[in-house]
Formats: structure tokens, C-alpha cells, sequence
DNA sequence: CGCGGCTTTGATGTTCATCAAGTAAAGTGG
DNA sequence: CCACTTTACTTGATGAACATCAAAGCCGCG
């Protein structure tokens, strides 16, 4: 949310409220009540949906202003996914019920809510439809590409997600994943030490995450 | 939308508009101008995007009374889908301008909206990560669960889609779409007569659409 | 130091897309 | 209304993309 928005929702609500997790630790549980509306202040977190089986699908990666408690807040009682902080993280939580009466008295804070959600929900829904266009190789330069240009901004950074949660962002395996990267760095593109990638040859990878 | 919410809207709109569509016709198109709101009265639409090379993509089915122009609406300026209606259709289109408007004057009005698009929103991202999860007849077996038990209520029905259209929806090639159909049909779980479909064993279909 | 989780690579088999070719159905123009 | 064209549907054969299985190295942590 831009400045604006963010300055008229902490004016309207007095019962804000700070929250901080450290990498790996749960925030969201799904099936739990919704009570609270819950944005991200700082750090970065995962929302995913898991099985009974236990296998995970990752739905989006959320940064800072982002809204954590996303679509499910105004339309269901309970969340269906969960969310955990990929790295050190500090939530804001606000009353839900106190933010439903704030929106039904002030039209103008509704309608910038829905804006932003309605931006986070399309994007999610676009970009899921692109990863699926993809072979393996492309949604991985597709994954990195997201990193490098929309959350660490620099062509070398440290991958917040195992190799498996990349794979389950992406919906292919963990080894596929793991190939893919070995090509990439074999190929010259890349260079990998653990999770620290360095891209070295941008505008190949670009193009995988374009045509592969 | 339930009625209370339908009737909140006419109410609060004055410029109401109602526009029929022939099955087939082109209702929005992506990358214009968003100018109004539309949600369908009646009838069967398809939103889908298409690529530079001509494919495409069905990122849902609306029904009547569901929101056409979906989320794009209050966070893009231009659309980035199309519409067209898979039957005779009939739509309502609400000035956005003047939609704006009331909203930020009746915060209750916003937030009914806020509640119905985070549904469609949230609805769209499940399926998607359902339908991901499944294999081939699995995804076809839950699109053909999906008409007879949310569009058409009756284990008979007309597929309203081509078999290449229910291949975009799912993520699959239209001759696989095709033999998953064959194959539930020499397994005696289905009857087909071109696109009239008769599920004759529901349980099974139901089963391969959740373990498929 | 040893255990468990994460990572990596290779070998194998399955699922699926692609290609090809033919039939049926649905428009289209004379 | 009928010949003609196009679009939709269907089946089979082939190969490519991908998941699965197996085994080993690595790393952090108790």
C-alpha cells in the first residue's frame, strides 16, 4: 500500500498491533479463525495451502506493506492457507471488526482496501497463469527473476526458499528444480553457492524466463 | 451477490445498463479501457487471457449474478482478460466512475463489494491450485464435477465448452482432454453424445477428481 | 561426532505433448 | 438446399518432458 492508504488505516485504527517471527516460524495457521487483519511490516513470508498428505503449494511470496491476510479476510471466517515467515519478520495486526466498522463509516478506506487486494489477488492469479505456460527451466529463471528485480533488487542475492519450496512455488519437483539450476550454472548464467545466487548473464536468463 | 447486496447496487446506481450477448460474442477485450463495472445477469461467459501467439487461457467461468470484470476493475486501468459468453448471455454495466463514487459514500456498499470480489478472487486461486495438484483425467473429471455440480445441477448436461476450450481451463492439449474423456466413457463412467454429457457413475468420477 | 534435513547427480519409467491422419459436424456461399 | 470449406472431434504412434527412485555428499546442530 502506498503511504497514503498506510497513514489513513493506522489513523483510523487505535488498536493496531506489532507482532515479531523469525524465519520459519508460523504466523497464519489455516482452518483457524480470522480475527485480526494482518499486514507485513518488515522481512518476508510465504502463504501457501498444505495437504493431507502433507505436500505444500506455495501461493504467493509476500514483502513489506503487503497484506498478509489476504483475500479470505472479507470473504470467509477462516483462513484456507497459512503463513510462515521466510525471514525475520515483524507483523501489524489489526481488530477485523474494528476495521469492518471504520470501512462501513468510511467509503474512501474501503475503497483503497480493495484496490490493494484487488492488485495482490491479480497478481497472483496472472502470474500463476505465466508459470504455467512454462517449461521447468523457464519458471525457474521466472522464480529468480522475481527475486532479483522485486524483492532484493540486484542480480546477486540469498534465495529465501529451500530448493523444495522453490519447487513448490512453481509446481514441479525438487530435483527438477535443483537441475535446472546446475544447467543454468553449467550454461554460465548463474553462479551458486548455496543459496546465494549471483546472475551473471541477465538477459539469457530473461529470455528462458520469456520463452522456456 | 446475494440479493441484498443486487438490490444495494441498483439502488445506488443510476445508470444502469443491461446488454445481450449471442453465444460466442466477444464481451470485454483485454487491454481496453475499463470504464464501467459489469456483472452478468444471465447466461454462461468465459474469462480467459491470450498470448501473442494466439493461445489462450480460461482463468474462470462466470455465472449469472457473478462479477465480469473482475478484479482489474479497481486496480488497473485497462482489463487483462477477455470476456466472451459461452451461451446467450445478458450483462449489467454500472458506470465505474459512478460506482467510485457511491462507494466512498457508502462504505457498507464498498465493503458488500470488497466481500463478493475477494470470493470470486479467492475462489479462482484454489481451483487453479486444486486443478495444478491433480493429473490429467483428474483435471478433467473435476471441470466435468464442476458443471454438474455448481452450473447445471444435474448429472446430464451440455458441456458449454469445446473440448480445446475445457483444455485451456485445465492446463492440458485438447486430444488428451479427448481420450480422458474416452477412457471414462469405455470405463462406463460416462455417457457422450457429443457434448451432451451423462454421468453415470458419480462416485467414481468423484473419486478420480480427487485422487487423479 | 553422528544424526537428520537439505542438496546434488544419475538411471529409469511414466505421463504427457506433439505429430499425423481421418471422421464428423457446423458454417458459408452459390 | 446442396456442394464446399472450415472447424471440431477422435484415435494411434512417437518422442520429449518430467516425476520417481536410488545413492551419495554436504551442512548445521545437538
Amino acid at each position: 500500500m502506498d503511504s497514503l492508504e498506510f497513514e489513513h488505516m493506522e489513523a483510523v485504527c487505535s488498536s493496531k498491533k506489532e507482532t515479531e517471527y523469525l524465519s520459519g516460524e508460523l504466523i497464519i495457521k489455516e482452518r483457524t479463525q480470522i480475527r485480526e487483519f494482518t499486514y507485513l511490516k518488515s522481512g518476508l513470508v510465504k502463504l501457501f495451502k498444505s495437504d493431507p498428505s502433507g505436500s505444500e503449494q506455495i501461493i504467493t511470496i509476500a514483502k513489506p506493506m503487503d497484506y498478509v491476510s489476504l483475500l479470505s479476510v472479507f470473504s470467509n471466517d477462516t483462513y484456507n492457507y497459512s503463513v510462515t515467515a521466510l525471514e525475520d519478520s515483524v507483523t501489524c495486526t489489526l481488530d477485523l471488526e474494528n476495521l469492518r466498522v471504520m470501512m462501513r463509516e468510511n467509503g474512501e478506506l474501503a475503497l483503497s482496501l480493495l484496490q490493494k487486494m484487488s492488485r495482490a489477488a491479480d497478481r497472483i492469479i496472472i502470474d500463476t497463469l505465466e508459470i504455467r505456460k512454462k517449461h521447468l527451466r523457464g519458471r525457474v529463471a521466472y522464480l529468480l527473476l522475481y527475486f532479483s528485480d522485486h524483492v532484493y533488487f540486484s542480480s546477486e542475492f540469498d534465495l529465501p526458499l529451500t530448493r523444495k519450496e522453490m519447487a513448490e512455488y512453481v509446481g514441479m519437483t525438487t530435483e527438477n528444480v535443483i537441475r535446472s539450476l546446475s544447467e543454468f550454472r553449467k550454461d554460465g548464467i548463474l553462479k551458486i553457492y548455496g543459496k546465494t545466487i549471483h546472475i551473471v548473464n541477465m538477459e539469457t536468463l530473461k529470455s528462458i524466463a520469456e520463452f522456456g
